[in-house]
DNA sequence: CGTTTTTGACCAGCGC
DNA sequence: GCGCTGGTCAAAAACG
């Protein structure tokens, strides 16, 4: 809970990625826009592998080119969004799972997957008209990675003030070999 | 007492 | 069609 120091480890790479369904990593490289402040809009964006284990595409949505999705209408829950959204997803090496990101979220689930020992998290941002979710899990083979999958666009400003998000944006851009 | 977490159930997509 | 896997719901517990 006291703040930690986060390490940028790497950004999320396919090839190495324990289970990739090739048919749908035909798009080399999916650009991912990183978002900062809702004042400034968007970050200069930057380009990651898409993290896209099978099964965390087959759910309601399907990778197109620049990481456009489509959604499904008819869910039980009622929020659909069939507004397109933005996925990118970033390792970071820190002893927490929960990194303090300015926004606040609120965990709604958690599975144990196949492919890691380590049981997976779902967040939700909590402000009401934002459904950016976001998936936590821990890496199986380094255990001191943790892999953060974001998930749809804010567009509300952050409650707090996140001098930590900027370091790990300012670590990305600077790792990012793009 | 309001908010968040926990946890099993439920549901949908995919492969067989 | 059936079973497996992963994502979400929701009720109760936990938390501050």
């Amino acid at each position: 809970m006291p703040m930690e120091k986060y390490q940028i480890f790497l950004p999320v790479s396919g090839p190495s990625s324990p289970s990739v369904s090739p048919s749908s990593l035909n798009m080399a490289n999916p650009l991912i826009y990183f978002h900062g402040d809702s004042e400034n809009g968007v970050k200069p964006e930057s380009r990651f592998q898409q993290l896209d284990a099978k099964s965390s595409v087959s759910q309601t949505s399907r990778i197109c080119n620049g990481s456009e999705f489509k959604m499904k209408p008819g869910k039980r829950g009622g929020d659909s969004d069939d507004f397109r959204k933005h996925r990118y997803a970033f390792q970071t090496r820190s002893q927490v799972d929960i990194l303090d990101d300015g926004y606040r979220w609120r965990k709604y689930g958690q599975k144990t997957v196949k492919s890691s020992k380590f049981p997976r998290s779902y967040y939700r941002c909590t402000s009401t008209g934002c459904n950016v979710k976001k998936q936590v899990q821990r890496n199986s083979k380094d255990e001191g990675i943790v892999v953060t999958t974001y998930e749809g666009m804010h567009n509300h400003p952050t409650e707090r003030s996140s001098e930590n998000f900027e370091d790990i944006l300012r670590q990305i851009q600077t790792y990012t070999p793009f």
